[in-house]
DNA sequence: GTTCCTTTGAAGATC
DNA sequence: GATCTTCAAAGGAAC
């Protein structure tokens, strides 16, 4: 009752697209396989679902409250001068997303404007890994309004100089030195070398996480716990596919933490730009990318 | 030790 | 404005 109000609400609000049908997504769709596949080599996936039948719960990984912070936040998780400097109204205790499911609140979610709702999957998955009834939804804890997990760069307060906590931000991350360092001639210190130690001193902030980015991190946990799987390509491959099975209104869950997420970043950073980080990861060599998108071409032809 | 793989989405870069 | 590219996470594999 409660989620179809939302649902409907939120459809009337975001004019959100319907399915389509033919769904087409250029690079997501699944190759067709069936049974025993890369993921699931010899039907272990198959397998462990029959053993899970026979193993207790606790395979399945506790449900990690990423709405902790939105349902139960703390005042003093909004540092006074971080709220002042980025002049945000105190508290900062996100009422936002609760007025989003609750709908209370103007401000919904918006969703991108290019969500592509892809068609089912071709392929048989095993039950365990790829049907959704077999991956529910995180359960809401007793008398909580909506499923609790926490996303860790969520927690307010954290990475923030002079916070108790002291804990940083995961989204910052100690420069290692090196990656960021461009090859010069070791003669040449000074000016060079200063600056080179500064970018080690300089930590890293990275980009917020999208919203399947969330839902990785929240998922990937049962999924190897259920696929037996650990190279995370063949993970990401299977959520990738089980973020298109989900529902508008599951996937909606993590479009809007993630806009509260892209909005925290922006609070905490103001003057970050994706662009900071731009090509500090080696570029990948072009005809490496032109070939596989040359042979999805040819896949999906 | 570094890069690739693999996914989606956001955002910067390019044309 | 459309399209391309990069980077977020993750950890095993490959180099």
């Amino acid at each position: 009752m409660y989620k179809e109000t939302v649902y409907s609400a939120f459809n009337l609000l975001m004019h959100y697209p319907a399915p389509s049908g033919t769904g087409q997504h250029p690079q997501s769709q699944p190759p067709l396989v069936s049974g025993p596949s890369s993921q699931c080599p010899s039907g272990a996936c198959c397998l462990a679902d029959q053993h899970k039948a026979s193993q207790p719960p606790h395979s399945v990984p506790q449900l990690s409250p990423l709405y902790e912070h939105f349902s139960n936040p703390h005042p003093t998780q909004v540092p006074a001068d971080i709220s002042q400097r980025q002049g945000v109204h105190r508290p900062l205790q996100t009422p936002e997303l609760s007025g989003f499911y609750s709908l209370t609140s103007g401000s919904v979610g918006q969703l991108p404007h290019t969500v592509s709702w892809p068609s089912p999957p071709l392929y048989p998955l095993s039950p365990s890994c790829g049907y959704r009834q077999h991956f529910p939804a995180p359960t809401a804890a007793p008398g909580a309004p909506y499923p609790r997990f926490t996303h860790p760069s969520l927690v307010l307060g954290s990475g923030v100089p002079g916070h108790p906590a002291a804990i940083p931000h995961p989204a910052i991350v100690p420069s290692s030195g090196k990656q960021d360092l461009q090859p010069y001639d070791r003669s040449l210190k000074t000016q060079a070398e200063a600056k080179a130690e500064k970018e080690v001193k300089k930590p890293t902030i990275k980009k917020p996480l999208n919203a399947f980015m969330l839902y990785m991190k929240e998922m990937r946990a049962k999924v190897i716990a259920e696929c037996t799987l650990k190279e995370s390509a063949a993970i990401n491959q299977i959520l990738g596919r089980r973020w298109h099975a989900l529902s508008r209104e599951e996937q909606a869950k993590y479009y809007e933490l993630a806009r509260k997420e892209r909005q925290l970043h922006m609070q905490l950073y103001p003057g970050w730009s994706a662009r900071d980080n731009y090509g500090k990861k080696k570029r990948r060599s072009r005809e490496k990318h032109q070939e596989s998108t040359s042979d999805n071409s040819l896949h999906y032809s």
